[in-house]
DNA sequence: GTCAATGACATTTTT
DNA sequence: TGTCATTGAC
């Protein structure tokens, strides 16, 4: 694809800090603009619609920003822009990026663009930012500004602890389901009361599930705590039912721009919408006329990218905000300044093969760059085997570590990574997975922390009674329950009491011990304390060692415990760190940052290291050299989605973000039979591997190429691999298989079946969904839906006149 | 109340 | 493969 001559041509060293910026002080006496002719730093070197899109000035502003657009350099000008021309204080902006780790490099960018004066800007992830605005105002619907945030795996245990008690499980519940519809109902913004005002209790399943959700929704309130969704769904609802505490947000941000909407889902959207209303002073005063008074608002996003869906991500949101915001400004950002254009070739090549999207095309003026090398090894270990052979050559060549990244679909696929990796030397580090803050030892500190900020968690005080064992069991801790209950107090207060319950005084002492422990503890962390609260890790180590947590661990004759000693001497050195990075940081400021802490937020750009992460970390950073492992069927696309509406154009565009992440070379390998769970089984080529025109792919292993005599030994191809060159001495790039015969048979553009007749019992062949049959026709002309039972994806409506389906038989 | 042994079962992606 | 829940012996 060749770059349209007329495109201005810039700078394609995006994502370098340029060197020509200099930091500009804003001078009161200048004018809004700068002196015309003078070159302006924060115009220079963007292309036309970058500057427009920094430069425009108005009430809505869509910025479509496909991959590599220099999005990120283009919002970060535009909030410069506003602040240097004085249109706005720092303190009126608002910018939600996806990440901690984005929105600190955001807040980098923006102050080195104006010379450090950026102080009092709000840029943060919707999650940090919605917990700002909700420690200020807890105390006013019920809480306490030390209420604990809950995380998935905190959610579960609730979860499971109700499931048990309302014994829905004999209803078919599972923990795994009954978080997932909650989670999907609170960003839906269906609280519990509307829920059960709406349930069908006829059917007892549906009955089960509301009393479920309300008793979770009652155990978070009373144990002072909001689960992940909560932060989000709460502040609107805050917002809602207090309209004077929104209003001084309104009044406060005048300029809000929301990084990747595309997927942000309804409660997110919603609370923009909130933002962005105009303040009722202004209606009293009739300041307000049509698009006055609101803030202004910017979003920018790429529908090609919309990858969460399963956690409620609506991409309708994008697609429809013209309508949402009469008036909007559209931006199209389509020079990429990222990859090469055999990457973005097989990029759009991909993409184009979903449907209903608008139809974007992403050019470079780079040039077309190295081929994309594809492998099929014989397992996931021969692949691995591959993968840190071709990182430890491109090495050689003078790419460092931290400028490689593997990919894959599922966090299980690091196993086979991992070992290859350790045996070949290659430094690696995994973002995400089992994160450290997800390890047992260091819940169970944390958790201690947790109990002594907020005396109500009984979830958190539940965990630490009996660890380490004081011989507090379930009996014991009924019984607490239940007085805590009775006499309603809270569990500290109960436990301080605990001699009236007429226990053995051996479980008597340790429950008072730990009362002690606590109220001790609380007491050096109380921000009002005299002389300024302990430090956090003044507190952990009270906390840990009068516990005697640590003590047992190192006693223990687990190998095990000595590594998980150390993980909690770990986290004590990351409290200390904590206090060096935030001088005056409160206990509660700390639970905050953990948290909230995303698997990018870990990745450290000196770290000298390849990063592996899977396909939906990797969103939003970019390497030299990218490897994309599993490119299988069932993988990519995941099993699970195959029944999911939307699902496999939803892995479509994941396969499309993984790919464009890579700036010069990128890497597709797979494997012909994969390990899971201790079994092996056979896998086939991914259906989105045929997509990509032949031309740009040179396979040193094609799906069709290697025969099966490896079966499933990796060791001995191992073994067979003198030195570094290659173990198969034949010609090194088979042909591509059946590469021409597929490559683009299906063209991107959106379809148009004409009038395609179809009829009940008509056979049809759908690209995502494979062969089904026509159950019966409904709608008029060009709204003539089929309803089609497909064999591997059961029932689906389908737009016939744009579905990508053809008539078989 | 604790511990060790056994067997069932699971792996999609995440703020 | 590895985690977990249940079980039964102390």
């Amino acid at each position: 694809m060749t770059p349209p001559s007329d495109r201005i041509r810039t700078d394609a060293a995006d994502s370098a800090t340029g060197p020509s910026i200099v930091p500009v002080i804003v001078d009161p006496a200048a004018g809004p603009r700068a002196a015309e002719g003078a070159p302006d730093p924060l115009l220079d070197g963007l292309n036309p619609p970058q500057r427009a899109a920094v430069e425009y000035r108005g009430d809505a502003l869509l910025i479509v920003a496909g991959a590599g657009s220099g999005k990120t350099r283009v919002l970060t000008h535009r909030i410069a822009s506003l602040i240097r021309n004085r249109e706005a204080w720092p303190s009126q902006i608002l910018a939600i990026t996806f990440t901690n780790k984005a929105a600190a490099e955001m807040r980098e960018r923006v102050s080195h663009l104006l010379g450090g004066i950026a102080e009092g800007m709000w840029i943060s992830t919707f999650h940090s930012a919605c917990v700002r605005i909700l420690r200020r105002e807890a105390e006013s619907f019920g809480f306490t500004r030390a209420f604990t945030i809950y995380d998935s795996a905190d959610s579960r245990a609730l979860i499971k602890r109700l499931i048990k008690d309302l014994q829905a499980d004999t209803y078919g519940y599972t923990v795994p389901q009954v978080a997932a519809r909650i989670s999907k109902l609170k960003n839906e913004l269906t609280d519990a009361e509307t829920y059960a005002r709406q349930a069908n209790y006829s059917d007892p399943q549906d009955a089960v599930f509301s009393q479920l959700y309300q008793e979770y929704a009652h155990a978070l309130q009373a144990a002072n705590a909001f689960d992940f969704d909560d932060l989000i769904s709460q502040t609107v609802y805050l917002f809602r039912a207090f309209p004077e505490v929104a209003d001084r947000y309104r009044t406060r941000f005048r300029h809000i721009l929301v990084d990747e909407y595309q997927d942000t889902n309804h409660a997110q959207y919603s609370l923009i919408r909130e933002l962005t209303r105009p303040p009722r002073s202004n209606e009293l005063e009739g300041v307000s006329s049509p698009g006055n008074g609101g803030a202004s608002l910017t979003v920018v996003g790429d529908s090609d990218q919309s990858i969460y869906a399963f956690r409620g991500a609506d991409i309708r949101n994008i697609v429809e905000f013209e309508r949402d915001f009469p008036g909007a400004e559209v931006v199209l950002l389509e020079q990429n300044y990222r990859s090469t254009q055999n990457i973005l070739s097989a990029a759009n090549a991909v993409i184009s093969n979903n449907f209903d999207r608008k139809d974007k095309n992403l050019w470079t003026a780079v040039g077309d760059g190295a081929k994309i090398v594809g492998y099929t090894g014989y397992s996931g270990h021969d692949e691995a085997q591959f993968v840190a052979d071709e990182i430890a050559k491109l090495h050689d060549e003078g790419i460092a570590y931290n400028e490689m990244a593997v990919f894959y679909r599922t966090n299980s696929q690091t196993r086979a990574l991992e070992e290859i990796f350790i045996r070949s030397a290659v430094p690696y580090r995994v973002l995400g997975g089992t994160k450290f803050y997800e390890r047992a030892e260091i819940k169970d500190a944390m958790a201690y922390l947790t109990s002594v900020a907020n005396p109500f968690d009984a979830l958190a005080l539940r965990r630490i009674l009996n660890t380490p064992k004081r011989g507090i069991g379930p009996a014991t801790e009924t019984q607490l329950a239940g007085f805590a209950e009775r006499e309603q107090i809270s569990y500290r207060e109960a436990m301080r009491r605990a001699p009236e319950l007429g226990l053995g005084p051996k479980v008597t002492k340790a429950i008072v011990d730990l009362a002690t422990l606590l109220d001790e503890a609380a007491e050096l962390a109380d921000p009002d304390r005299p002389g300024g609260p302990g430090r956090v890790s003044e507190v952990l180590t009270l906390l840990i060692e009068r516990s005697g947590y640590v003590t047992t661990l190192r006693a223990s004759r687990d190998p095990q415990d000595e590594a998980r000693a150390e993980n909690v001497e770990e986290l004590l050195a990351v409290t200390k760190e904590f206090a060096v990075n935030n001088p005056g940081g409160t206990l509660v400021d700390f639970l905050t940052e953990v948290s909230l802490v995303a698997a990018v937020d870990e990745l450290d750009d000196a770290s000298g290291t390849v990063s592996m992460m899977t396909l939906h970390t990797a969103k939003g950073l970019e390497f030299d050299a990218v490897f994309i492992t599993g490119v299988e069927e069932d993988l990519i696309p995941h099993r699970m989605s195959a029944n999911e509406p939307g699902g496999p154009a939803e892995e479509r565009r994941l396969f499309y973000v993984g790919i464009t992440r890579a700036r010069k070379r990128l890497f597709l390998t797979l494997a012909m039979t994969r390990a899971q769970f201790g079994e092996t089984s056979v896998a086939m080529p991914s259906r989105y591997l045929q997509e990509i025109p032949g031309d740009l792919v040179d396979w040193v292993q094609s799906p069709g190429g290697a025969t099966s005599r490896g079966g499933t030994q990796p060791r001995a191809l191992n073994a067979a691999r003198p030195g570094s060159s290659r173990w198969n001495d034949g010609p090194v790039y088979l042909p591509p298989k059946p590469k021409t015969e597929w490559a683009n048979r299906v063209t991107g553009q959106v379809r148009d079946n004409g009038d395609l007749e179809l009829v009940p019992g008509d056979r049809i062949r759908h690209t995502d969904f494979g062969e089904g049959r026509v159950d019966q026709v409904t709608g008029e002309g060009a709204k003539r839906v089929a309803h089609v039972t497909f064999e591997s994806a059961g029932r689906k409506k389908l737009l016939i006149k744009i579905a990508p389906i053809e008539k078989v038989g």
